[in-house]
DNA sequence: TCACAGAGTATCGCTTTGCAATATGCGCGT
DNA sequence: ACGCGCATATTGCAAAGCGATACTCTGTGA
């Protein structure tokens, strides 16, 4: 079995491929997360049949992965476990918590903390309010950068270069027929963003959406994620959105950043 | 190296002992999830520090595990990736969601739903309402099943046999002083939950804190989880928050079982 | 009824992958 | 200066993991 061209960074002798097939078990069921067979296992991971049998009895006995009830493997219960590890060792997230709950209070909207990523900006904190859609309720999810008002709001904190360079790593395909793919258009939110102290967006990820985020710097000034808080277009016109909701959203921001 | 003993139901030679101990070193940081420098992975996971280089870089490679601020080694951000196809993949979560959001708007406390996982329960939703302790937000804790209002829900509904067989195998270490630990007393909750179709706890997991909970069950009657009110002792009589709650997380859990 | 496909499970000889031990450089504290 | 712990780098070897294959069972369609 040969090694694959080496992970950028990594000696290719310290890159364990038995552990990175074993990822890419788990990462399978990200296209799709319902139950799968060792067939489509194999074939989601790009692995072979005995090959997939093994890594699958092995994070079976591990709790990573679950029998399905008509059959099949699906992802195991140890997956929150590792992510509830994950939250607490994040000072941010213990520090945004309770401030992000009394946002949800004060503004009776969803509020959520997003935390920067490269090309992707993650969800660790969702605080609902009212009826949300499922997977906006759900920490974890990712979003591309560009398309995010948290992200933008995080570019706006970037050297150009850097956020060209982002952007031309971005995978700019749209969610909703609203999102903005083209790079001057983005570059003009940025450019907004940088003015404003925050970002918003407009049915971009969601139809039927208003979101504004504020940025959350560490202590050199640099984006590490956003305070967000989202309503609904049938509730509130933009204009009136921004200019209540905004200033809160950069307190809490303000208050976080820095440590 | 030495193969360990097999384990339990999975021919060795299917078992992978390096992902195994890679595993190790994610769940390494589940007693202590602050930034670990190599030696320390290397002690936490039970290895040599070359095992915990290269697992370490493999990690770092795929974004389990971070660069810390200050050197050394942390949890990465791809385990809320996992955590969140977890989530997503699990339809009692899809129902549960809106469900307990309404249920947290009409109790005005916090509300969780939890997954019964033989010793423990995991908690899967948290909806905060008031100041909640920090741990108490956050999806993916875990709780013995013996010392939860969700977990005896759920034994309630199992074979006294089964039940006798979770109690012995718990490791039955107080949370709080008023934690019960004896099997008796236990099985007294038990016995009452039973008869009451919910069960509840005093400060036995936090102190100050009343919690009941209404047990999910599959189609089969088997239990899979429970739906969890928590309220505070400062503003609630045990009798008041029982006598005004118990019946809504009844109907709640109801409405979430036999699917 | 029969053939086939796909599911899960099991096996084995071979070689490649991962291993343990070791070395090196750097920064910090005594 | 020295020791310690950190991160990084290296190497020969053998065992761990591999791919290919076989087997059994079940469900489905002709």
């Amino acid at each position: 079995m040969k090694k694959p061209s080496p992970i950028a960074g990594v000696d290719e002798r310290l890159f364990l491929q038995s552990v990175a097939r074993a990822l890419d078990v788990l990462e399978a069921f990200a296209q799709n997360p319902r139950p799968k067979s060792l067939g489509e296992i194999a074939t989601a991971a790009g692995l072979n049949k005995s090959a997939a049998q093994r890594i699958g009895q092995t994070l079976l006995a591990r709790g990573y992965l679950e029998k399905g009830e008509g059959g099949g493997l699906m992802l195991g219960k140890r997956l929150l476990d590792r992510s509830f590890d994950y939250l607490r060792s994040n000072p941010l997230i213990e520090r945004a918590t309770p401030m992000l709950n009394e946002l949800r209070k004060r503004t009776g909207e969803r509020v959520d903390l997003s935390l920067f990523d490269d090309t992707t900006t993650i969800y660790a904190i969702r605080l609902q309010s009212k009826r949300e859609t499922f997977y906006a309720t759900l920490p974890g999810r990712r979003i591309p950068t560009f398309a995010s008002s948290g992200g933008r709001a995080c570019l706006a904190h970037l050297p150009d270069a850097h956020v060209d360079d982002i952007l031309a790593r971005s995978e700019r395909v749209p969610l909703t027929r609203k999102t903005l793919t083209e790079i001057p258009q983005i570059w003009e939110k940025i450019r907004e963003a940088r003015a404003n102290a925050y970002s918003h967006a407009v049915e971009e990820a969601l139809i039927g959406e208003v979101v504004l985020a504020a940025p959350v710097l560490d202590m050199d000034r640099k984006p590490i994620g956003a305070v967000h808080i989202a309503g609904s277009l049938s509730e509130w016109s933009i204009d009136d959105f921004r200019q209540r909701l905004a200033p809160l959203a950069v307190e809490a921001a303000r208050a976080l950043s820095g440590a």
